[in-house]
DNA sequence: TCTCGATTGACAGCATACTTACAATATGGA
DNA sequence: TCCATATTGTAAGTATGCTGTCAATCGAGA
């Protein structure tokens, strides 16, 4: 019985792991606007850019279940992407509540560009563990993400994607 | 079937490390809320909590070292705690700059009621993976906060909770 | 066809998380 | 002592990330 720490130490915060999930956040985000600084491009900003190139034509509340991204947040994302050129918003000919999403040339050419930097920052995140232990906590996390996927408020969706080419198939 | 895949694919995006960074946090953040709903507390908050019953009359700016957590977002995370009666601030006698923290009576009682929903939430984040997995993700995870540490745009810097008490040592 | 329920984008509001800037204060060196 | 520099709390501004609500619109069933 350890009469003389205090009944809670900062081991309760340092050791849970959502204190860790919070940290490690952080770096990964001040990592990626490091390396990412020259295109003024955040990283929710880029997975936008990156699902819109992937699936030309999709609605914003789609978007936000392929990428898990809160619909109202991204709201103000489609809007600073829009007002930077990198995206366009069309009117849906079928739906007139939607508003279609397509990726510029200007934004394809930024997509183009910022792909080293991006992928470096990727890498540097994971730098300091030896490679045998950074696919070990990738494979990991990855599992854990997707079997938690339902605990999130904005679960991923990522066949939702496809509903915009037509829902017959 | 859709026509051939798009030159990115979303496996740019959801194999990346900084998403499922991003994601796992959402999704502790989410249990976290959904566990400790009765308390109406933020992980943030609690950490803070946390802190300031582990090293009492600490300041602001010593706090947001202590849990690594900026210096400008815990001025409103602290007046928060501090309008629901859960801390209090106090000049400090010695500096007419820093204001004091302390737990009320009311945030030690809040502590003490709130660690079963906690741990509760910590345990569900890594419910999924069997039990040697956890171990193995936090070892890793731990690590790599700890080796990356520098990279944060603010640090975690555990000694400096310690200057409060006197700087002759 | 008409109406009810669901969907969509927009908005308001709260809570992180960061940046820069600023006034008040403290500190160390000339 | 005086002054340059640093620290502290605060505030404004931007960007997620969530909760609600709302009007417009759509779709399905009576």
């Amino acid at each position: 019985m350890p009469s003389k720490s205090a009944p809670i130490t900062m081991d309760a915060v340092y050791t849970a792991p959502g204190y860790l999930f919070r940290r490690m956040q952080q770096i990964a985000v001040a990592i990626f606007v490091e390396e990412c600084k020259a295109y003024d491009l955040t990283p929710v900003q880029y997975a936008s850019l990156v699902s819109i190139r992937t699936h030309p034509g999709i609605d914003a509340t789609r978007l936000s279940a392929v990428i898990a991204f809160d619909r109202s947040t991204l709201g103000s994302v489609i809007e600073r992407l829009e007002a930077k050129a990198y995206i366009e918003r069309k009117p849906s000919p079928g739906d007139k509540r939607t508003k279609l999403l397509y990726l510029t040339k200007c934004g394809a050419a930024l997509l183009h560009d910022i792909i080293p930097s991006v992928e470096r920052a990727q890498a540097r995140m994971l730098q300091p563990l030896k490679p045998a232990d950074r696919k070990t906590l990738l494979a990991l996390l990855t599992q854990l993400v997707d079997l938690n996927n339902e605990a999130s408020r904005v679960p991923l969706r990522a066949e939702d994607a496809l509903e915009h080419l037509g829902k017959s198939g």
